[in-house]
Order: C-alpha cells, then structure tokens, then sequence
DNA sequence: TACGCCTGACGACGCGTGTAGTCAAGCGTC
DNA sequence: GACGCTTGACTACACGCGTCGTCAGGCGTA
C-alpha cells in the first residue's frame, strides 16, 4: 500500500488540493502556485507527478480535468509524518514537543487535539 | 544564523552524533553507519559536508579528528520540524496529532512532555 | 476565419543528498 | 625495512524533486 516516495512540496500540494477537491490545474495554479510563487507548468507538472504515483486522479469535465485525491491526504500525511519521526528524529518525539511548546501558538482545535490525544494515551497506558 | 539547508539523514546523523560527542569517524561509522547499513566513507562524506555547513566542528587527539556538534542539534532539529511543519503540513500540527494518537507508542517521558506542553499551552493561553 | 487564451503533455535542467570507490598517509607489527 | 590496517580526503554517480519552457490542441470571440 505504501506507494512511491513523495516529496515536501508535493504534500503540501496534495494536502491543498485535499480542501478543494475537485480542482482544474487553474485553479490551483492560482491558489496554491500564486502563494508559493509557483509558474503553471510547475504545478501541472508536480499534479501529474502525484497522478502517476497513484495519489491523484482526475476526470474529464466540461472538456477540463478535474483532479482529486484518491485515497485522501490522510494516508500519505501520516506516512510523511511517520517517516519524518523515524528517519530524521530517531523515532523520538521530543523534538516536536519542544518545538510546540516554544512555539506556543496553536489553535483551539489544535489545542483540543492534543489535550484529546494526553487523555487518550494517559487511559491506553493504564490499560496495558 | 540559519545555515545551510540539512538533509533527513544528516539531521539524523547529527543528532546521532550529539549523543556520542566527541567521535571519530570510525566510531560513528562502527554505530550509525552499522545501524543503517552505510560504508564507511559514506559516514565519513556527511560528516566533512556537515562540518563543511557549520554544524559539525573536530578537533586533532592523538593523530584523529575526533567531531562534536558546533550549536548542538538543538538548533538544528527545532529548524527541521519548523520547516517540516510549515513547509510540509502548511503550519497545522493536527497531523502530527493525529499521527501520535494512531501509534499510541509513547515512552513515560515522552507523555510527560505532552502533559507539560498541554498544561503550559492551557496556562498561555489563558493570560492572553 | 483568424487570433488569442486556457489547457495538457513532454522534455529538460540544476541542485541537494545519499551512496560509495579509491588513493595516499600514518602508525604499529613482524 | 616491508606489510597491513585505520584514517582522511577527493572524486564520482545516480536519483528524486523542484522548477520551468515550449509546443500543440480546443474553444470562444472579434
């Protein structure tokens, strides 16, 4: 099920096509290229990059591809996310904690996420 | 003070050799490189490009360079999960949750920290 | 019909990074 | 003094990914 490796950028463009799905290259040239200083071509290329790895498919509509996630960012977010703690962090979270906490700007819901996720592992923990 | 960018494996190896500093390259290429099935000269080459991007500093003892980090990998790795975070996850850290919460494998002092970071977030938040 | 714009496809390039081979020097041992 | 192992440095190669130029087709509008 893992499938080919992704690049940063591709996910993070994987991730913005996930909110607008589904999306013409256009469309997406002009939101997601537009931010990041993208030309067209660039973003044509990297959606057909995805395509061909199998994270994106698209349909013909009103004679303009409209591209959207296959199996959604989720799976291949946490795959980065995962690859990411194991490969460069050692498998150690602490990084990521530390970098939260001097950070300190989260939202509300991310806030809520992680006080979800203490309570979650603080029972789970008990359990075992 | 931000220097040049740093791969996953170098980050890796950066912090691999923070926790054995100072080393020669035998010693590391004996460790790290073992671990993760890398030749010798393999380890030798990230390290000279380490030091060569300033993260790495050694010092001659009896006949070998023996590398200890310059900043520490502090430094470095709240940059790599800053990057990964912005770049990557568009700034939302809700993945990264998520993807703890699915693993639910956290060491004592791991939750320790989420517990801290939780706590400090609540408390900041508060003030303001 | 001719022109111009949007879209799609392809090819291409550069750089960073991961990976390793190889050669020369130092130092201990036979 | 010759031999061999460890160490250092240099060189090299491949691949992924980010980036873009360009060409061809379709469709609307003047």
């Amino acid at each position: 099920m893992s499938r080919p490796t992704i690049g940063d950028q591709e996910l993070a463009l994987l991730r913005h096509l996930a909110k607008h799905q589904p999306a013409s290259v256009g469309e997406i040239a002009a939101s997601f290229g537009e931010i990041h200083g993208l030309a067209r071509s660039t973003v044509l290329t990297m959606m057909e990059r995805l395509r061909t790895k199998g994270y994106l498919k698209r349909r013909q509509a009103q004679g303009v591809y409209r591209y959207s996630t296959t199996t959604g960012p989720g799976e291949a977010t946490r795959n980065a996310v995962g690859q990411f703690v194991e490969k460069t962090l050692s498998g150690s979270v602490s990084p990521f904690v530390a970098w939260m906490a001097e950070r300190g700007e989260v939202s509300d819901d991310e806030l809520a996420e992680l006080q979800a996720l203490v309570a979650q592992l603080e029972t789970t923990r008990r359990e075992s």
